[in-house]
Formats: C-alpha cells, structure tokens, sequence
DNA sequence: AAAAAACCCAACCGCGTTCGG
DNA sequence: ACCGAACGCGGTTGGGTTTTT
C-alpha cells in the first residue's frame, strides 16, 4: 500500500553529487532546458532520480542563484517575512531575489530562529548575555518585532493562497467592461470572477497572491501600483501588522 | 591530541496541488 | 468529471565540519 514511488530506486545513485554529474546535468538543461524531470535523468545519461535532478538544478546548480552569507537586509526580511507568512518559504523566497526557499529555510532555522527565541528570552529577562548573531540593528528591531505576538502568522500549512475578497461597490464598476479599457486591464483582474446569488456583499475572485507583495526593503511592503489603480486596497505597509493581527482561519483567503 | 557534542546544509521523503488526456 | 502523472512544497534526516571539553 501506499503512495506509488516517484521512481524506481534501484541502480540509482544517492547522496551527494560528484562534479560529474553536476556536468551532465547542466549541461543537459543548457541545452534542452529544465523541466520533464521524470525523464530528465535517462535522456541527460544520469543514474539519478528526476527529483533529485530537479532538487540538485533548483538549489544549487542553477546560474542565477545566489550562495553564501546572507546579508543584513536580507535576514531582516526574512525575520519580518517569516513573522507575517510562517513557514511559506517559498513564499519567503520569491521576495528575496537569487536565494532558494531551502536556502532560506536551513538558515532559518540553524540561526534566525534562534536569534528570535534568544531574543524573546532576553525580552523576558530569562538568559544572560550571548553574542548575538544578528548583523545589525535593524535585524535586531526586525527580530524583537518577531518576539511579540509570534503565534499571528498567517497560514503557517501549505495552502495556496488563490481567493481575494473585493467590496461590493468594486464589483459591477469591474465587471463592466468600459469601452477603453485595455485588455491588459481586463486580464491584470480576472478572468473567472463569480458574483454569489444574493446580490453579493463580497465576491472571490482568483489571483497570484504574490502579485501583492512588492519587495520594499525599507518598509517590507508596498502597495501594487496596478492594483491600486484598479481600486483593490489589498495591502499597504501600514497594513502589514493589521493584516497580521486581524485575519484568522475563517477569513476568506 | 583525541573524543564528544553541536552545528550546518544538501538531499531525501511524503503529501497536496496542478495539469493534461 | 475523473484519474493518473508530474510538479512543487515543507518537514526531516544524514553525514561532513567545526567547536568544545
């Protein structure tokens, strides 16, 4: 019984990959391109799981990630994404250019994680000194943030966030189509929007919830400028620890 | 100097979601 | 609408490295 596995394990090589294999396998997705992993490591003559090739390319092969330290900056948008996501790492990692959700998720939690759980006995006068592993202050404030109220992270299960919740009065004015209006603008909305039998106090609407998440490195977030030129007030950096505080489970989201 | 403990991170695993026939 | 394959994600593990005793 059980799941079915994703390939034969027999004859296959496990564990750390040789230079070689590295090789073949960039080679191979240089110049056929990455993707039918299943596949993928017989074509490219490797004796490798397709996930295992997909995992080897993701984290560590591909030329556009970044390696090494993370950066100040970067640890503190960790700490601030973490406190408002959870466990979303690729979430976390879509805002962080060039790292890797595994990247960000060991460094999460073999030293961020510590430095919060540090910081928040600090807080609590229940350890003494330590030397910090912090970069500077503002991953300080960024990680203290993160001692209050820890528990409000959104979602902390892997569930896609798909569903968006628009005002009433945005509805007809969106689904009207006005005679100028682009047909970028008509697709920037939604394409599968559904109006509930009751004339609608609210209404779901698909859409990629990172489109709302801008990378601002001062401030975590800002507002997308597209969408608030729709009229779609998802997010602002003001909005950031009310939405952290106020959305439970029975949100729509 | 050697052994033990702690740390770090690449890789693996299983499950949920998405896609395509 | 259904089902199987493929993909993507987050949790966990294993082993190499570094630090401590």
């Amino acid at each position: 019984m059980g799941r079915k596995p994703c390939c034969v394990k027999e004859g296959l090589n496990r564990g750390a990959w040789s230079a070689r294999e590295d090789d073949m396998l960039t080679n191979y997705i240089k110049i056929h391109g990455a993707g039918k992993w299943r596949d993928l490591p017989q074509r490219a003559g490797l004796k490798r799981c397709g996930k295992s090739c997909r995992l080897r390319w993701l984290n560590y092969l591909r030329p556009d990630i970044k390696r090494g330290n993370f950066s100040a900056d970067e640890e503190e948008l960790i700490i601030r994404l973490h406190k408002l996501l959870g466990n979303r790492w690729s979430l976390i990692a879509g805002r962080l250019p060039a790292r890797t959700d595994n990247e960000i998720k060991n460094h999460w939690n073999t030293n961020l994680s510590k430095s919060v759980l540090w910081l928040r006995d600090q807080l609590n006068n229940k350890t003494g000194p330590r030397e910090g592993r912090m970069k500077n202050s503002a991953v300080v404030a960024a990680a203290a943030e993160a001692t209050v109220e820890p528990t409000k992270a959104i979602r902390t299960k892997a569930v896609r966030c798909t569903k968006a919740v628009v005002p009433a009065a945005l509805q007809l004015e969106r689904l009207t189509p006005k005679s100028d209006m682009s047909t970028t603008d008509h697709q920037s909305i939604s394409s599968s929007a559904i109006i509930d039998q009751d004339n609608c106090i609210d209404f779901l609407m698909d859409l990629d919830i990172s489109e709302f998440l801008v990378p601002d490195l001062d401030m975590g977030f800002c507002p997308d400028q597209n969408l608030e030129s729709l009229g779609i007030k998802i997010f602002s950096s003001s909005m950031e620890e009310e939405f952290t505080n106020n959305w439970t489970d029975n949100d729509v989201f």
